[in-house]
DNA sequence: CATGAATGAGAATTCATTCAT
DNA sequence: GATGAATGAATTCTCATTCAT
């Protein structure tokens, strides 16, 4: 059917070049349909971007819930938050860059608003995990729920960028041990 | 002086649209000179865009180094890393937005390389601090310092654009304060 | 029935946004049908609006024959063919709109063959009626008859532009009236 | 210079093929210049046209201003001001054809509402000449002023195009008869 | 009778870059 | 040093029309 395969050829064709350099022609001669028929499936080529990033963050959403909701510990929980988070990114490279890296400015206001919000969004749902974990048990330090979404986010997207220029100097495990010693400790050795 | 007028205009322009809807006229227009200007002074729209750059950059690790040459102890110097990154960020949010925000796929490929080499260098000279850390005290974890710095820039980056859409509900202090407890102690109650 | 539901809407959009601005697009919605429904029921785009445009003219022609194949003094015919105009105008404002306004340059040169031929017919109608109204009687002057009846028409269709920019500021006696001055005495006071 | 070759190739272009049909490509083509040059010079397809039209109503209003401030009786004035405009129709068919013609629906609603305004402005014109005729002799019947210039308008107006499809037919001195006796006696023999 | 997905030729507009002055 | 008119390739989007079902 056109519409998946637009949306195919589109995140190729996104991830590639970024959102500005990305053209409707290149996206239709990937699809292998015609000019016209990404403006029947899409109104436009902010909404069609904004189709891809939407689907991208229902996808992680629902990977994660779909483990978190049989109760969990705390560690086990950011865990495997962690792990699909490294997972899609790994899976869906072409994906998760535009959905973590492309800022967009630049593009219609009101898409960059519903953009911003579905990021919000995610953020929250993050934020509303942690915050659970604070209250639950003692396991948490008392840190800002929202800004130690926003960093476990950055810390992921920021490994996961380094990782693609220097994927042979690294393993999947490594990377997961990393994240996660990084987020849960830091960098300190504890002090006891 | 021409140069410097279209630097500050360009800085401008560049980081409340982006680099690709960063028009050479809006720039010549703020800079108030003529479009022929801009190209006597810069050979080309990337040019200028990564002379901007590669400024930032610089001016951030100067900073840093005036602090970090004389021998501090390690817990000073992550402290010193991390009030020198914020207040580049809220000092200049438009370079630190496109320094490090704009990560401009769909430039010409020579300027990109400058570009990446120069992220390159200031994440290599992150993970030099941190390499000599974990040597000379027994202060850091055995953690990669490359993902390490990498992950420092993530965390300061994201912290940074959380706090620009919530500017009302954090001061400076709770920034620092929460940036430097995440990096150093992770989110975890350290087990003792 | 389909092709009623389509005629009604383009009359509507035709109207509305003139002949090139008009799309198959909206008049498919308008009428509730598919777009294929527009095609199954006119070959074009331009042979819909010669349609409505051929269904005006024959209108505001049937409605004033009713009443001129009674012998009628000539005032009187000239006062019916304004009345009936008039009404055409008021009450069909939008099929009146396309009708006389909508010169659609850059139709098909096929169509708009037709469309002049049909606009000729309605012109000669009128001229004819002078014809024989100079001969019978002695109450019109000595005009070319064809740059009479263009002008009966210009005058009403300007009259009724102007009206409808201005409708509270004059009734629809007001504007029978003037028309009929205008047309029938012009506007200098005799001279006796 | 580029501004003038746009503007007498757009013209042509315009008034051959209305605003919708006339494309920018073919104005730059017979301009001489590239398309690049019509937006350096215009900022949008329909500026360019306002411009045209604006220029248009100017000159015909510059042209009937000339004779008209020596003080005049009110006869040679209306004659006058047939005389300019049929002058204007028959000299600048193109231009004429588009100002009065090309009614433009489906423009973008700012430049659609400034023609407005200049058409407003020339039937204020002529009707400001009617009104002085009124009050100054017993020349003029009570009608109202503006429907009056209205009607004029679109009287030379259908005369015109009558003239355009029948040119062998007539003479200048045809029309301007006619137009005169039409507007200022109307059809009917007076009354004495 | 009716549908609606698909098409592709055009159209307006943008913008980095050049170059004669 | 500086200008700004001119360029033309690239880009997004529109829309009448077709056709298999």
């Amino acid at each position: 059917m056109s519409k998946d395969k637009i949306i195919r050829a589109a995140i190729e064709v996104f991830s590639e070049n970024g959102y500005h350099r990305a053209s409707m022609d290149e996206i239709a001669q990937r699809a292998q349909v015609a000019k016209g028929t990404l403006y029947y499936n899409f109104p436009s080529k902010s909404q069609l971007f904004k189709t891809i990033v939407k689907a991208g963050y229902e996808d992680i959403i629902r990977r994660t819930e779909a483990d978190l909701n049989a109760p969990l510990p705390m560690e086990e929980m950011i865990l495997q938050v962690i792990r699909h988070h490294l997972d899609f990114f790994l899976e869906s490279q072409h994906i998760a860059h535009i959905v973590f890296n492309e800022i967009s400015n630049g593009i219609e206001k009101d898409v960059l608003d519903e953009l911003n919000q579905i990021r919000r969004e995610h953020l929250n749902y993050l934020a509303r995990i942690l915050k659970e974990g604070k209250c639950e048990r003692q396991l948490l330090r008392d840190l800002d729920p929202n800004l130690s979404a926003a960093s476990m986010i950055g810390t992921l997207e920021s490994t996961f960028n380094y990782y693609l220029n220097h994927q042979e100097e690294y393993s999947r495990e490594d990377l997961e041990h990393f994240v996660f010693t990084f987020i849960t400790q830091g960098l300190y050795i504890s002090f006891d």
